[in-house]
RNA sequence: GGGGGCGUAGCUCAGUUGGUUAGAGUGACGGCCUGUCACGCCGUAGGUCGCGGGUUCGAGCCCCGUCGCUCCCGCCA
């Protein structure tokens, strides 16, 4: 006789009725169809309902909350009432339905509910500085120092999760394009370019540093160039400048690509559908606008929304009307030899005076604009006639020329920006576009709207130096014929800053996601770019050796973009703030309350780096 | 580096023209309550009004300085 049938019984029976140390089921997972079962729970404690005679406990975890229940005659009682807000418990009952009116249907597991027959504590807490349950607004800086519970509750739990389904959907998307993932060095060279660099000190190297990426930058070109064809990667990137609301300081992430043998029109063709798949995956009823997207021009972008990433849920569209103030007939002296910008608002007539005193002191204090002047256009015996004070000093036949160009109606108001200066005239009238949408409540929050912009300029005139510059990204390829570009001089000043690149950016809601390029692969052409911007050869080649070094073994023509993967995740989550979507973030100042970085460390540790440091004089 | 806002109980906030003992809600603690799910009712504890200085008979409130947080400008190829 052999043992071996009967033992394997006695496990089978075992098994059927020895429960797992923590939990049968989730908090989100029992049902009407689960009534009868005996379960175990762990979780932390919710909320805690004490009615005397009766305790109610919900219990939450990551998939949900379950309400348990127990009486005081139950043995479990004592041990169940000393549970507060916060602990962990493990639960064991039995699953039982609740009687009609007591069913919640706010609740997944709303029709069932445990009667509780043990309780095992797993961890008590203290009072809590921060509240799980509930969605008050707490002080920033009770939230980050206790980030792991601010990450517990709801919304914030809900916003990480949805950040790692969209880097997961991003990551099957790309794949699915025939992108291939490749990782970069986090220790690299410092760029002379582009942002302030962390620096890591060298321990081998006295007196050396590595910086930290601000872009992978160099690295995906050189990806190219050992012909992998296609990359991608959720690439971290470092970059040491003051923060904002959409701008965490520090780090953040980019899905950084990269493609070979394309023109621009690849590069868009490849990028769109991951995109608009992406925001149609997660848009949760928005709606999204559909690929391709617009494109527009630099050039128009600034005249029509006074900036280079144009919310277009915003109407308004702004229009130049400097000539119609150069007329003879028109006697308004201030607008006179200026560029001046009309500013529809639609609707704006019904606002009281006080709305256009607002708009101007805003664009005179915070913009610094000599201020706003308006005409609102109202219906006067079927006409269109514009009333306010300025209206006085344009004729008639100006007006309906102002009230056309701009698309007027009846009821609509119409602001003037006006700058000797075609940048701040047109920057002034970009933001009042922007107050003006806001304001007037124009905004749809349930759409998703992309466009390119396109064809920005490849070098800009610095007014300060008298010099030209670099207006983005000094990589890019000119649109320019290559043997007259390679002859230019100096002296083609305003041929060379009329020079479009190959640059572009994606726009969705008026937020940056990604600038891009397609790259300057030609050795020469690259010498010639930065030549021009007042880079000595040497210099270029001293700052830029590696790449240009392999760019002389046989490039490929390439090109690629970086979409923002904080700024996607703020967009599709509806928040404003990147710290509402990232795990731990750094307050403004770049600290970590949590961690307490940035720290001092010990004289040991910086006599290896051979590193001394000397603290900032303090004013007196 | 510069500008705006905020700082009062563990937390969210109120606090009048400068006037007696600084309040409410929530959380904590104790009591009552058998169907709640933001449970309800009663009670208790909890305060360097960010910090320092000044004006005043008297300052949470006014002034100066300072610190912290936040938003913006600069900066972010």
């Amino acid at each position: 006789m052999t043992w071996g049938p009967v033992l394997r019984h006695i496990r089978r029976f075992l098994k059927g009725y020895a429960m797992h140390a923590y939990r049968t089921h989730t908090c989100g997972q029992l049902r009407a169809s689960d009534v009868g079962s005996r379960v175990r729970l762990s979780g932390w404690v919710n909320r805690r309902r004490d009615h005397g005679g009766l305790l109610f406990i919900d219990l939450r975890d990551h998939y949900g909350i379950t309400q348990a229940v127990v009486e005081p005659d139950s043995p479990a009682f004592a041990a169940a009432d000393k549970a507060r807000s916060e602990w962990v418990l493990t639960l064991t009952g039995t699953v039982v339905a609740r009687t009609a009116e007591t069913v919640n249907k706010d609740l997944p597991t709303g029709e069932i509910e445990i009667r509780i027959e043990e309780v095992a504590v797993q961890g008590v807490a203290q009072e809590l500085p921060l509240p799980v349950f509930g969605d008050l607004d707490y002080p920033e800086e009770t939230r980050l120092k206790y980030r792991f519970l601010d990450l517990r509750r709801e919304k914030l739990h809900k916003n990480i999760t949805l950040r790692s389904n969209v880097i997961s959907s991003v990551r099957k998307r790309m794949i699915a394009q025939g992108f291939t993932e490749f990782q970069t060095p986090i220790l690299t060279a410092s760029s002379p370019e582009g942002a302030r660099d962390f620096l890591v000190p060298s321990r081998i190297h006295p007196g050396k540093f590595y910086a930290l990426p601000q872009a992978p930058q160099q690295f995906k070109q050189l990806i190219m160039v050992a012909g992998f064809d296609r990359y991608f990667q959720i690439a971290p990137c470092f970059r040491d400048e003051d923060a904002r609301a959409d701008r965490s300081p520090g780090e953040f992430y980019q899905l950084d690509l990269e493609m070979s043998f394309v023109t621009q029109d690849d590069v868009f063709a490849a990028v769109e559908p991951v995109l608009h798949g992406l925001f149609e995956e997660f848009a949760n009823g928005r709606s999204v606008s559909a690929a391709p997207f617009t494109r527009i021009a630099y050039e128009d972008s600034m005249l029509r929304y006074g900036v280079d990433k144009p919310d277009l849920r915003n109407p308004i569209v702004i229009c130049d009307v400097s000539d119609v103030f150069g007329r003879d007939d028109v006697e308004f002296k201030a607008f006179k030899n200026k560029t001046v910008r009309a500013i529809p608002a639609p609707g704006a007539a019904s606002q009281p005076r006080s709305f256009f005193d607002k708009l101007n002191d805003w664009a005179r204090s915070e913009m610094g604009a000599a201020g706003l002047g308006y005409v609102v256009f109202e219906s006067d015996g079927g006409k269109l006639t514009g009333k306010g004070p300025i209206a006085k000093f344009i004729p008639e036949a100006a007006q309906a020329e102002l009230a056309s160009r701009a698309g007027i109606k009846a009821g609509d108001a119409l602001f003037f920006s006006a700058d000797a200066k075609k940048e701040r005239a047109a920057g002034v009238a970009g933001q009042a576009r922007i107050r003006l949408g806001n304001e007037l409540g124009l905004i749809d929050k349930n759409r998703f709207e992309f466009c390119w912009i396109v064809d920005f300029p490849m070098f800009e005139w610095n007014e300060d130096e008298k010099k030209i510059d670099f207006s983005h990204n000094p990589f890019s390829m000119p649109q320019f014929d290559r043997d007259a570009f390679l002859k230019l001089t100096d002296g083609d000043k305003d041929t060379i800053l009329g020079i479009k690149a190959y640059q572009y950016d994606i726009v969705c809601n008026g937020i940056e996601l990604s600038s891009g390029a397609i790259r300057n692969h030609d050795p020469d052409v690259m010498l010639k770019a930065f030549e021009l911007a007042g880079y000595a050869r040497e210099d270029t080649e001293a700052r830029f050796g590696g790449m240009l070094n392999a760019f002389r073994y046989g490039a490929p023509p390439h090109g690629g973009t970086a979409p923002g993967i904080d700024r996607i995740v703020m967009l599709l989550a509806g928040e404003e703030n990147l710290r509402e979507v990232t795990m731990f973030p750094m307050n403004q100042q770049a600290q970590d309350l949590m961690m307490g970085a940035p720290s001092d460390v010990s004289a040991k540790q910086l006599k290896e780096l051979h590193i001394r440091v000397v603290m900032p004089e303090k004013a007196s």
